[in-house]
DNA sequence: GATGAATGAGGGTTCATTCAT
DNA sequence: GATGAATGAACCCTCATTCAT
């Protein structure tokens, strides 16, 4: 869960030169995938040499996972604001859904995440699943219970099912405001405008996922 | 919606050759995703030559686009197959997610779907995009509109954005029985054993589909 | 000299075909060399199989060595034209540029020329030259015997020499009418639009030649 | 003119594994042509590994173009040598005949040169076209203009028309000592020994281009 | 520790030729 | 004789990785 993929000399470098690093891999990788990202490409643009590249990571592979767990920390932290605040729970998740829409834009790190599930390489992907769902699972489960627990949601139904439903439909979203192949999936379903109908989008959405949690009522 | 990407030579040869290319690519491309799956091997391995495989497709990319394709007529009939019945719509659903548990688990095809989103070949993933979705998106807005004709579904939610929230969970869920990275994920929302847990996992999602979608009491 | 390059079945076939598929392999060899022409190309854009065009052919390289010896003999019907008439000889070397001017341009059949000599295939372009040479060789030295026998020319040259030197003006120019490079080495001898002053050209060859063949005054 | 076809990283090898490279492609490209050479094996065969030839040439177009252009810097050397002299003209061009007879026997060079116009690659020759005839008619045009002004030359015929006719001789005579196909030609022409009777070749063409070019008497 | 030149296996695609119908 | 589907060797080029400096 804490496993680093880099070497101990990535930490030792300065954090200007590390985060160029990574923010130029999390650029191509985004932008073409594992296999079509070039180590020889990023390393020149990212102003180092390929050598000092595989001084830091073993592998392209560990490269690539590297970037996706900083990719993961982050999204915990704007994941973790919004829940940490006190609001009714029903509330909270139209701040998930709005979030979902500012922040998935044009985001390198989810176009990224809809990448890895299709890595060719499998083993690569069982590696990441744990680390990178750890964060939203344990969040959106923590959050159901709670919610059972105050009586603001339904307790006829299991918080991890509750939770996982809820994020299929958050992570279809993230997609949809991310990658070209959801974002038409979107259009397909929701007009062709809908990417700008953003408050459409998380009125609507609130309303499924709400009578979807809530207390039937008697 | 009905281009063939292969080219008219395709078509003319033996069904028995044609299903045979068809069925090893489409294992070779869920396998190793669209960059690692080499051409001459699935020639080898359909019992073709490389020659041939160029003769019936002009390049790598026609070859996978008809086998997603292939797979996406495949899930249409199994799709109609479910809808065309006429049980009471929230019993459909049912239907849907047991369809879901039988047919996706070890399907090449499924796996096929979740690499599509992820094509580092953004033009391919749109073209894709459109005809495959417009068979679930068709389904699954018809009956949603439907359902709130008659009266079982409420009538303040937007068919189509009702349909997206739903296609989100099951299309998750697809995933979740074909692909290494969503059985992961699956497991950590919902316990090792969710994999074997069928009926839960029946029981729990049209619990929270059902009051998503159902007319509200009063 | 006479042998011919095809199986005795192409001679037997209608000849309106044999026509079609000689055009076709004239003009697909000029434009595209020896090594980038497709046979199977030429089959179809002939309207016979590729079947048909082996058993006409042994291989590639027979049906290229007709398609240049039917050329030969074409250049031969012409070059013998000209020289058939009974003007003075230093006025039919007019007739001659004047008619390299006229076919060269746009002529499939000089392009082929200036492409045989570097015919990668060593043993091809000497098996052409003979049949190739022969013909204006001939007709050249034979020239030239006549103006010396007539004393129009002088008498102190080699006649197969002259013959050669002229030849080599000659040929030079026809290919400075038939392709793109020999056109562009031309532009940079006599300025960018010589090749719209025709009679100039005419003038200032036959002003050269005159001088190298004529008698000297004494 | 000046423009160069490798990449930098070709200009700071060492100079011997740079002519190294040179020399084996000259040899490879001049015995089988642009399209039957190959890259591979001009990599093995000159001792580096086809990575290497790829970090030094984008394309196997811009190492053949850098060939060609290395040849032509040798060429514009051998004739700038004969024409600084200050030798009367017309003995000039006996030296230019001599020295065509040495350097082109065996020359991959002038083999290459021959097969250039050829290239089935149009753009290609044009590109060349330029460059490397500039040299020659350069240098053929001042001669012939400094002949006219010294009045050596006569003066009733345009210098650059002449230069061309000029390098016609010469060019098919440096291929008729260096490609097969032009070797045979010659034969035709001047006899089965004519290769081996250079004082006679010399004495002839002099002659021959001798009356062309000299003041009319009178 | 950093560099970046060098490596070479690997894969998409073409096309001359064959041969069963 | 005609057909044209099938064959498969061959080749250009890419890029993850290594290693001498």
């Amino acid at each position: 869960m804490n496993q680093t993929h880099c070497k101990p000399t990535f930490l030792k470098i300065p954090a200007q030169k590390r985060e160029k690093i990574l923010a130029v891999a999390t650029r191509e990788f985004s932008e073409n995938g594992f296999e079509n990202t070039n180590i020889n490409l990023i390393a020149k643009r990212a102003g180092v040499s390929v050598g000092s590249i595989y001084k830091y990571f073993d592998t392209k592979r560990e490269l690539f996972l590297t970037v996706v767990q900083a990719g993961i920390r982050e999204l915990e932290r704007t994941l973790e604001g919004v829940y940490e605040s006190d609001k009714p729970i029903l509330s909270k998740l139209e701040s998930v859904i709005r979030s979902i829409q500012e922040t998935s834009r044009d985001s390198a790190l989810i176009r990224l995440y809809g990448g890895i599930a299709a890595q060719e390489n499998a083993s690569l992907a069982r590696e990441i699943a744990h680390e990178m769902e750890s964060v939203s699972a344990g969040i959106y489960t923590r959050l159901i219970r709670q919610g059972q627990e105050r009586g603001e949601i339904r307790a006829d139904i299991d918080a991890g099912m509750a939770a996982f439903a809820l994020d299929n439909i958050f992570m279809a979203l993230q997609f949809s405001y991310a990658c070209e192949y959801y974002e038409e999936r979107f259009r397909v379903y929701a007009g062709e405008d809908i990417l700008g109908r953003d408050d459409f989008v998380v009125d609507q959405i609130v309303r499924f996922v709400k009578s979807a949690l809530q207390k039937q009522e008697e």
